[in-house]
DNA sequence: CATATTTTTGACCAATTGGTTAAACCATTT
DNA sequence: AAATGGTTTAACCAATTGGTCAAAAATATG
């Protein structure tokens, strides 16, 4: 593969990710693309056969990212809540730099729920449920966190940082409304969050 | 209007609800609708002229149901610890009752962020404010929820609900592999999430 | 019953879509 | 410089799409 190769491939797949993430598999239009990426239509289909493959390139990749995301989080030693608080800070400054996977994610993941299979299937997600014994074992008793509850709690966590860039349509429309910036929001949802979690699973009451 | 207009405008109304609900407006194919209502194309353009009628009278209708789901709850006269109870248990009864909805409307809002103004147009939000205040406005001032601080609040009380429907494909992938079943998790959750706000409100650690 | 009006249908259309193909282009090698 | 190989293009195609239209069927009106 030559270097002018890799060029018009990468162009093709960063145009593709573009206009895939902004209009969907069903809304984007091969012309679109090629427009984006500044060259023929036809060389869309001499490097990715069809539509579908082109998607399914872009798809793999950012689902791929978007979970690696949460990974470094059970590496880091740290307490409990200074996980938290780490992940929170790492994972919506992330979202601020792609602030449209959310909604695209979730979206064809709805439409198709196939593909997301292939993905999972390399996850092994006890592998993270024992890190966490080990690491914050005596935290997870003492908050009386049992193996029962991670699902409830993890998807508590994910949906607080995730969930306003995924609704962000309605939140930005909403705060104009009242005078607040999505963007201050965003910037305090980082310690807001972490904060919120930290009591809720420290309180006793 | 006669009785088989009704019937008819009706079935169409119905069927393109769930045939936009589960391939959005860009997948949704106006034959699609007519099959589903087990009638004649044509008859889609005789009730509503284009498609793009046709999808913006079942958006609003369900955009304005999605909102009025939130509002009986500040109606109510109830503690702030009952009125987060009493959201939980009804809201995600209801989105267990029409699970599509979530992901529908997060994902046409940010196709075009421009239809939802109109409704959003008609909300009072400031009156919310105010009805809480009078009704809770002690419990408000114990736990030291200012008004700034309601904006982080409310989406986070809302993500905790909404976000397990619009990203069910994710959740059901991973819990099958963990063996969880996701209509207990949902279950579980009404109570799951009151019990966790509340905690997270109440604590002053 | 005859007429007028509304509802429903099937045939049709122009535009768009993803995809194909053969020829042109270009760099390398011989 | 001629042949070779991969790369890029323009022209084209079959299928699908939203939408139209005139006629038929059903219903209401006199």
């Amino acid at each position: 593969m030559s270097d002018s190769d890799k060029q018009t491939e990468e162009k093709i797949f960063d145009a593709a990710t573009e206009v895939f993430t902004e209009k969907g598999l069903d809304g984007a239009r091969m012309q679109d693309i090629a427009d984006q990426a500044g060259i023929n239509k036809s060389l869309l289909h001499y490097y990715y056969r069809t539509k579908d493959r082109l998607f399914n390139a872009v798809f793999e990749k950012i689902a791929a990212n978007m979970f690696s995301k949460f990974a470094p989080v059970f590496d880091e030693n740290l307490s409990l809540e200074d996980k938290i608080r780490f992940f929170y800070r790492e994972h919506i400054s992330f979202l601020q730099r792609n602030p449209r996977l959310p909604a695209f994610l979730l979206n064809e993941i709805n439409r198709n729920p196939e593909r997301l299979r292939k993905i999972i299937a390399t996850l092994d997600i006890e592998k993270f449920w024992d890190m966490l014994c080990a690491q914050n074992g005596k935290e997870l008793e003492e908050y009386n966190i049992t193996r029962e509850k991670i699902p409830q709690i993890m998807t508590t966590i994910a949906a607080i940082s995730v969930f306003p860039f995924a609704a962000r349509g309605i939140f930005e429309s909403l705060f104009k409304k009242i005078g607040i910036d999505f963007d201050t929001y965003l910037e305090e949802r980082k310690e807001f969050a972490a904060d919120f979690v930290i009591k809720a699973i420290k309180s006793k009451v």
